[in-house]
Order: C-alpha cells, then structure tokens, then sequence
DNA sequence: CCAGGTCTGTGAAGCGTTTCAAACCATAGG
DNA sequence: CCTATGGTTTGAAACGCTTCACAGACCTGG
C-alpha cells in the first residue's frame, strides 16, 4: 500500500540487479531503461519502471561516476555566506550549473585558508568536473595554487588571476571607485575623502585607485584618504565622528567609502552629531549593494556589484574548461565585469550650500 | 621540478595501481598506508608516500564509498539563504558534522518545492549519511514525506514534525511570542498590537499564540492583531503609517511584530511621523535578531533565535539516527530550544509618559 | 636446528554501474 | 523453406577501491 517499500532490516537497498530479477530482464536492459529509454521496447519498459517502483530502487551515484570516470557535479567555495555579495555568486553558479545540466555543491570557507584547502581537497577526491572559488588577497591565492587538484578546472571569482593558469570572472574594483568618485564630483562635491580598509584587501586598493583617476580628470578637486583598521560598520561609526567637526567646518563634502558597512556607520555617526545634514553637507557613498545600504535610515548610494552574472559566468567558464580538458588550445580568460552605481539618498541631487 | 605533475593528456588520473607499481608494493599495501598506517613498516610507507606525491595521487571518493557501501557526508538543504538565521543554521550543522568526522554538502532550495525534491533525490543518489532539511511549513512537509528517500535518515529543521516518522530541531515560537509580549508589559505597556503575517506561516501563527497566552496572565492590557499581506519591510512600512495616528492619539503604545523586516518598516514609517517618539511613546519589538534589527537607526529589541544550535544539534541527531539504522530500538525525537529575548533601544527603559 | 609465533605484505573478490560485442528473434524477401 | 535484415536483449568486462584470508620472512626459546 505504502508507497515506500519496507525494507527488511538487514537488507541493504536494492541495486540493478534486483530490480533485473523482478522484472525478468538482465541488467543491461535496466541500465537501458534508465539512460537510454528509447533502446527498449515500450513494455519491457514499462514492466522495469514497475519493478524499480516497486523496489524504491535509486541508482547509486557513486558506482555511476566509477564507470563513467566524471561526475556530473561543479563545487562553489565562497568566502562568507553573511556577505549577500557571496549568497548573489552562489544563485548565479547554480543557475550556470543548471544551464548545462550540472549540479552544484556548495561550500563555505569563511575566508580561512585551512578550510578553503580542506574543500579542495574534498571536491578533488569527489572528483567534481570543477571548481568555482571566490578569493579575497593574494596571500589566499597563493596557498591555493600550491593545494590546487591537478587535472580538476578551478574558475577564480571575484579575484583576477595574476597569472595565467585559471581563469576567473573578478568585478573591476577600479572602474567602481571611479564611478563612485566621478559621481560625487558631478553632484558638485570638491573636498572629497576615500575611507578605505587595510592594504591586504586588494578589492579596496583598487577601488582607491579608481578615486585617485577620477581626481586625476578633476584637479580643482581636493582628496584625501583615510585607512581604518578594517571595513565594518564600526570602523565606520569612529571614522564618522572624527571627521564630524571637519564636515561642520566645510573641510569636507564627500565621503566615497569602500563599503556599505563602513558608509553606514557613518552615516549613523554623522546623523547623531547635531547640524550636520546629509546629502547637504556631505553627500555619502559606499560599495557592494548590500542590506546595510537600502536599511539605512537615509538610503546610502552605493556601487552595486553583478554578484549573480559573476557566478553564472564563472559557472560557463568552468564548463567550457572542462569541456576543452587535454585539449592544449584552451585559453584561460579573464573576465572583468563592469559594477554600476546606484544613486539613493545619501548623495541625491546637488549641493545645497 | 613543480609539485603539479604533468599527466600526459591521454592518460587518466592515476590510480592505486599506478602508486604501487611506482612504489613496488601491491595494491592492498597502498590502501594500508592511507587507511591504517600503523600496519604498514615505516620506509614501506615512505617509498609509498613518495610515489603519491610522484604522481598527484588523489583517492576516488566514488571507488571507496562504492566498496564500503556508505559516505561521510551529510546534506544539508536550506529555504533561503538571504536570510541569516539560515547561515547560522548552515554554520552550526557544519560544525556538528566535523564533530563526527563528517563533510557537509549545503544546497540552497529557495523555498521552492520541485528543487526540494531535487535536492533530495540528488542526495539520495549520492548516498549521504543523512539529510538536514529546514522547512516553513505543513505543505512542503507533505511534499517532502512523499519524496523523501527511505533508507536515509532525515532530521527536519526550523520546524515540528507533526508525525514521529522524522526527528526535527525547531524553535520555540509559542514562547518567544510570550517573551516578547512579556518584556513590553513588563516595561509598563497596556495598549498592546501584534502585528503578523499570513496565516500559511506556522511560526508567525505561534509566535501569535504567545502574544495571547502572556495577555491572559494580564487582563488589563487591551490587545489587537494587524495582519499584513508579507512580513517584508514594505509591509511594515504600511503597517506603521496606518497606526501612527492612533498612536499619537495614544491608543497604542507597544507594538511586537512577526519579523525585524516587519519591525524595521513599523520603526521606518514612525520615525518620519513627526511627533511620535520610540521608545517614549511606542515600544516596538521584533523578532529573528536579523541585520535589519540592530542596522535600523533606532536599535530594535528582537527575539533572538538560536540557529546554529538548531544546526548543530541537527546534525547530531542525524548522526545519532544513522548509528541506529535498521535498530528498531531509535525513537525519533522533536526537540525545541528556546530564543531569547534582546533588548536594545526600541523598547529600552519604561515609559516616559 | 626446529617448532611456533609475530609482523608485513599480497592478491583475489566484490561493491553497483555502464557499455558493447554478440546472441537472439521475428519478419520479409527470394 | 532458407536467408538476410533489423531491432531487442543479454552478459561479461571494467571502473578504483577496501578487505581478508594467506603466504613469506623473521625472530624466539627449547
């Protein structure tokens, strides 16, 4: 009656051959039946799909990808699931995955080096047809070319190889910087500040180098830069109330800062000090598009990154890399794709002074 | 020279075959040194080692799981990643994996029914030790249980399994609605609204129940129940904007709503009202302990869940199922932790009337 | 010098699939 | 009635690994 068929205790599940047995064919013939429908007669057919419902019988992965010698299966390492940044690539992978009838396995490292190597380590033994990996510095970058599987394609996100082994799909960090610098200027903004993170993040030098190119177009405007210890919101919140009195003082009349978090906090620093009035007094921009941005109680500008399309490309890479495995004509590409700025509140309009 | 042997493009990965060959010991003897050191003489090992390290060997995780008839994996398959209680919950059952020696495959379903079931039916070919599943409500349980592979131990999340077919790790919600209630009584409340959302929502239903078991212990509190369409910042903001007038008419003064979506919007609306003031003149309470409660501008008290202890002890009941196999003696348990309460601005302090 | 015991290392069997050459069967044509 | 013809079904081989009963080498004490 049960759909699920009772097992007795000391059976184990049932394989090809029991269900061969009730059906009264070989094993061929179910292999048949499962990969290969139309090589077999409309009733044989029918009476194996019987048998295998009958049996709940579910075929065996593992003893699939012996004979066949691959999987079907693409692992994703990201970096920190509590960034919705990483959550974006995770959709996008999947969806890239599912385009050409992959599975994803996912995986997450918390930006620890050990872990990202023991994550390698187990996609290689599962021997996946490849590897999608977000990186945040070199320094991880190293660690896992040293540890990378040979023989398994490894697609680099959100990070542009430095050298010409693996492809990836990165975000231009530059181009983001420069777009958020030019926009302060063209709202009228002339005393600028870039509130960045520590040296070791690549992803804000960058950004810092498309602020210095945009001030490059722009002498008549002033900048300067200010490195907190790193880029939450709390660096945020002590980075804000120190510029306060500056800002008051009309020293200051944009901030571009190299995260939401980081933007945010100082918002929140900037509200609570009397007289000072955003966009007004300074206009505000961060990076990534995160929640923190939209919640704000004023909505900060921000430059929002492609998170899904980075995932669903590196996901073709990685297909079209596997497909081309031996074969020496592959070309490891490096895709860089553009982010895109988002106007809100924090820097609406023009100056008001 | 480079660790990264290069395979000829022809030749496939090598297997233990090719290590013993290179090593000179039979195969049995490779499979010694990987799986049972001790038995094997210590230069014996080396030489094999070498060889390993010669040729890049890396196990066929397929091969072995095919002969040992089992894996070391679990899945793990969450609802919505975008929402943190969900990592958290990803976190603690990673950790109660590594604690058995397990690695966990996580898969992401969007709370959408046919990638539930693929997922599952994905898992069940790979042979995991067991399934982790978070689910929201009675109609994707019963979607689930017609799928669910039999043989394979799942425990169910975020969620009280109505039958003692599954064990389930869920959260208290009857009382964190009381709590929640509770603490705005206690701080001096009498005008109470439950604010809540669809009905579909088995949590939000209890947290309701919770909201009306604490007013029965306190006839003199008045109480009502809003019921928007979503739980979502939108709503809330709807929400707010309706009640701010009966506020300020001092109708109401204590709000706890289903979601910190929910009560970031409510905290939104009413703090463009002018003149109505939080906490003095409506406390406001939320629930889930998101971003979205501590990022609002006014700090919002929240009912914190605790999600990787869900997680964790998840993956230990699995565990524990998984050892009983087959041993009718396995009772399936529903365990249910208790959330708590944090206070922060939105209803700190008592009323200031 | 030999019986008995202790370690090491061996190699065949078997796990659940897929594949592919060969066997089978029926039908149609000569 | 015999033989091609073509579509179905068969079953052995192979995938890479672990296990386990055994063989070989070495030592110990009598």
């Amino acid at each position: 009656m049960s759909p699920v068929p009772a097992r007795l205790p000391g059976k184990s599940r049932p394989s090809v051959g029991d269900v061969a047995a009730l059906a009264d064919v070989s094993l061929g013939t179910v292999s048949n039946v499962l990969n290969h429908p139309d090589k077999v007669t409309p009733d044989t057919r029918a009476r194996v799909e019987r048998a295998i419902a009958m049996l709940g019988y579910v075929p065996n992965a593992a003893a699939r990808s012996l004979v066949m010698g691959s999987t079907t299966t693409i692992g994703l390492i990201v970096s920190d699931l509590d960034n919705s940044l990483f959550v974006d690539i995770a959709r996008g992978a999947e969806s890239g995955a599912e385009h050409g009838g992959l599975t994803l396995m996912l995986a997450n490292s918390d930006a620890r080096i050990e872990r990202e190597s023991a994550h390698l380590a187990m996609f290689a033994q599962a021997r996946v047809r490849g590897i999608l990996m977000t990186l945040n510095d070199a320094a991880h970058f190293e660690a896992v070319a040293r540890v990378a599987p040979s023989g398994t394609p490894l697609v680099l996100l959100n990070f542009s190889a430095p050298t010409s082994h693996y492809c990836s799909v990165d975000v231009d960090n530059a181009l983001g910087g420069y777009l958020a610098t030019k926009h302060l200027i063209e709202i009228g903004r002339r005393r600028l500040v870039f509130v960045g993170g520590p040296r070791e993040l690549q992803p804000v030098v960058d950004r810092e180098k498309g602020f210095h190119t945009a001030l490059a177009e722009h002498p008549e405007v002033t900048a300067e830069v200010v490195t907190p210890e790193w880029i939450n919101r709390a660096d945020g919140w002590s980075v804000g109330s120190h510029l306060a009195s500056r800002i008051l003082a009309g020293e200051i009349d944009g901030i571009f800062a190299a995260s939401d978090l980081l933007a945010a906090g100082i918002v929140q620093a900037l509200s609570s000090t009397v007289g000072v009035r955003i966009p007004e007094h300074v206009a505000v921009v961060g990076y990534d598009n995160n929640q923190a941005a939209w919640d704000s109680p004023i909505p900060i500008s921000t430059i929002a990154q492609p998170g899904e399309d980075v995932g669903r490309l590196g996901a073709l890479l990685l297909q079209e890399e596997a497909a081309a495995q031996g074969d020496a004509t592959h070309r490891h590409s490096a895709v860089v794709l553009p982010p895109r700025l988002v106007v809100r509140q924090s820097s609406a309009g023009s100056r008001t002074v």
